[in-house]
RNA sequence: UGGGGAUUCGCCAAGUGGUAAGGCACCGGACUUUGACUCCGUUAUGCACAGGUUCAAAUCCUGUAUCCCCAG
């Protein structure tokens, strides 16, 4: 029998997920604190010292360790490397390989926070887990159904990664933190704890990824053979050499080694031929999306076109669009104003109002 | 080895006597729970080389080198 009183908090030692305990505590629920273990690299021996992590830093045992005994709640450090490198690192590596750019967060979101940490949380009898991400999760009378809003804090809102969710991980899911009207609000309370963590920075990257290099680490890690080929314009006229496509991501102006006297961008990766599309500026963008994998929270299935707004990225307002269901699940989005850098591998997600509706992943046009 | 033109930061390029624009690339930083985008900043004591004229030259003169074009 689960405990409803009963919550998992993933910790990772930063400020949010900290301040997510203690608000849990104070609120009464009795609160387990736990801290994955997700990777190991010998690269990453350091990276702590670095960055806050958020969500997802890895070496913070301590700092979580230390913060959990002043809340005054239980603490372990669990073992959740297997299902990290087979949902997200493995994962990672194969979207690149394969031309498009994957987004780790929210692979980690579906198959490890809210799927791996929360079957831990319930063999230790634990209704809930929480963690200590900027949305508002509740039971809606209205939709009669468990939606996913956006956080207070609008500029810290974090539902963008949290599409997938489903209704029955959400009726498990506390985020404490979505009521906080800003970041600076929860660091003050995190300053109670330890004033060092508390100043801690937000900058984060990704978070089994040592220096930024993601390349290196594909090289490291991966299985295949990252070769050279051709950049093409848009018309197939070959412009010059790349150094392998998962060097590049569509949108992409920086790090070409070419120059045009005029600023160049990635428009697509073209996998079967090994090449690089460039283009210029206005060659970016496009007003259509298509997207697969689609979980939609507001609704079970999108049957008919309907009305709302969409992001194609992390950090972008959301921009009215239509969206049609079409065959095999898939979903087409049409934006009312074109979009720029459509992302094959990126997630896009559809809003009405405050509530997140659903997303998928971004897939190239369906030939 | 006759004539003409060129040579400015890694690349493109402005500057025609008054004390080296700009773009791209690179590098650094900001932003960011992904990758990108964006923004900010740094970057040639020196204009192929050697002399000369001038208060003052990348800009004028002389010579040298390299490249291009037209003639043999």
């Amino acid at each position: 029998m689960l405990d409803k009183k009963k919550v998992v908090v993933g910790m990772s030692g930063g400020v949010d997920s900290t301040v997510a305990a203690y608000q849990l505590k104070k609120m009464g629920y009795d609160v387990i604190g736990i801290n994955m273990r997700l990777w190991q690299d010998e690269f990453l021996e350091d990276i702590h010292l670095m960055h806050d992590g958020g969500c997802c830093s890895l070496s913070s045992v301590e700092d979580a360790r230390r913060v959990c005994e002043q809340i005054g709640i239980p603490f372990y450090a669990l073992d959740f490397k297997g299902v990290f490198k087979e949902t997200v690192v493995d994962y990672f590596i194969e979207a690149y390989e394969k031309g498009t750019t994957p987004n780790p967060c929210i692979a980690c979101n579906k198959y490890v926070k809210f799927d791996a940490l929360l079957e831990k949380a319930h063999q230790l009898g634990a209704y809930y887990v929480a963690t200590g991400h900027y949305a508002k999760i509740y039971f809606d009378e209205g939709h009669s159904r468990y939606v996913i809003e956006k956080s207070n804090a609008i500029k810290k809102d974090q539902t963008y990664a949290l599409y997938n969710l489903t209704q029955d991980q959400l009726k498990h899911v506390l985020m404490p933190l979505g009521e906080f009207e800003s970041k600076e609000a929860v660091r003050e309370i995190a300053g109670q704890f330890d004033v060092a963590m508390s100043r801690k920075s937000d900058s984060q990257e990704i978070c089994f990824v040592p220096d930024q290099d993601y390349v290196g680490f594909i090289n490291r890690n991966g299985t295949k053979e990252i070769k050279p080929g051709a950049f093409v314009d848009t018309s197939g006229e070959v412009l010059g050499e790349h150094q392998g496509i998962i060097n590049y991501t569509v949108g992409q102006r920086k790090g070409l080694g070419i120059t045009f006297g005029k600023p160049m961008y990635v428009v697509d990766i073209d996998v079967d031929h090994n090449q690089v599309v460039l283009g210029d500026n206005q060659e970016v963008f496009s007003r259509e999306v298509y997207s697969t994998l689609n979980n939609f929270v507001l609704f079970d299935e999108l049957r008919e076109p309907f009305e709302c707004e969409a992001k194609i990225r992390y950090s972008a307002k959301p921009s009215k669009c239509t969206i049609y269901p079409l065959e095999n699940g898939w979903v087409k989005t049409v934006f009312d104003s074109p979009e720029r850098a459509i992302t094959p591998g990126q997630a896009i997600v559809f809003y009405k109002d405050n509530w997140l509706v659903g997303g998928g992943t971004i897939e190239r046009k369906p030939q």
